[in-house]
DNA sequence: CTGTTATTTCAGAAAATACTGAAACTTAAG
DNA sequence: CTTAAGTTTCAGTATTTTCTGAAATAACAG
């Protein structure tokens, strides 16, 4: 391995973490590499920077690909093909989350799923089934919850973020506001003011 | 392993998926058992539940141990150790982001931190050093606002999730608060009422 | 202090995972 | 069609991780 010393820090760095996930070393220092890179590499310039084989540089790749973390670009009058990290930190977020949800939620709700449709049979059982309800319950308020915010762009996002806690007093200012709109003798009422149509009500009281 | 049918299936299920995270299927299998048992349990019981060695055992409690994850029980006139899994699924999951984030993320932004104190050197890394600086702001970001949810309380967490998009609106519904009573001739001023002191306008700015 | 029960540690065996080089396959230019 | 460059697959090897049983340690009752 031959890099620049800050590359080689994040590089082996990423390397290390990787282990921590399910991602092995390889494919963290590959994908570290291709975020720091300035332009797109082909596979033997990644193996060659990192000192890996090809064979183990095209698994590597692979598998980065499927988790859709890398973009494929193609040069004129080069048949190689070279690869590179998106930009936005924020779009790579917004992958990673789809991509370990698919993996990692997914089949866990659905194995939840079916152990809530079985009938238990011993006492054991009907507690276990209990348990795994209230996990599902969790679950897929988090999931649907992910599912909203995924779509949101990543500048009302941040701005959310930023508020942190302070979302709550939101939450308060609204009953406020929908208090006094319906008991003010002559409530000023501009066009879809009317707490009702902004079909907030349910989700707050907790009966989406 | 002589489990009932839907414990089974449960425990099964999380040694698989235990082995997509950083986890082993042992420590997976353990806390799933943990989880749907009425009752605490003691090494024994577990090794003997799954079929595992005593030791084996020993070593993933240790390691659920690490991670907050299982409480320790002692019962008059029983030299054992029982083992439990908390109840409140939304406490696990508050304990389990605190700790991935101390093993995974805050050893990446001490790093990304020593990295942009450096001088580059050469110009890959001059465009290296940047792509950490869009990482590091992020990951801020990131964990500046975990910090602010985790001090919720479950209630007003699941209310804000079940929300979801729906914030946005709330943001919309705040501005035109501000505006009517900043505008009308005669606005209707309950105490604290007035946007200013809820702090939250900043924030919405973006500018915290 | 001694004997008993509970728990942890640890060296080595077993299993799983990662990595390599050689061969097979693919694609396209000549 | 042939050739050559590029990529992937795969069987075997190396490395890492997990798991076990035996031994060490700890906690306590008598």
């Amino acid at each position: 391995m031959n890099l620049p010393p800050l590359t080689q820090r994040f590089v082996l760095h990423f390397g290390e973490m990787g282990s921590r996930w399910g991602i092995n070393r390889t494919v963290g220092q590959i994908y570290a590499l291709l975020y720091v890179s300035a332009n797109p590499l082909n596979a033997d310039e990644v193996g060659e920077a990192l000192g890996f084989s090809r064979s183990n540089v095209s698994m590597g790749l692979k598998e980065l690909q499927s988790w859709n973390l890398v973009r494929l670009i193609h040069r004129p009058g080069d048949r190689r093909e070279y690869f590179q990290a998106p930009e936005d930190v924020w779009a790579i977020f917004r992958t990673l989350a789809a991509e370990r949800r698919k993996r990692e939620i997914d089949p866990t709700l659905s194995m939840l799923r079916d152990a809530l449709m079985e009938q238990p049979g011993v006492a054991e059982d009907i507690h276990a089934q209990a348990r795994m309800q209230q996990m599902y319950a969790f679950i897929e308020l988090m999931t649907d919850w992910l599912d909203d915010v995924q779509k949101m762009d990543s500048e009302t996002l941040a701005s959310l973020m930023k508020m942190g806690a302070k979302v709550q007093k939101l939450l308060e200012v609204k009953d406020r506001v929908k208090q006094i709109f319906s008991v003010s003798p002559e409530p000023p009422k501009p066009a879809d003011m009317n707490p009702q149509t902004l079909a907030i009500d349910e989700a707050h009281d907790g009966k989406l």
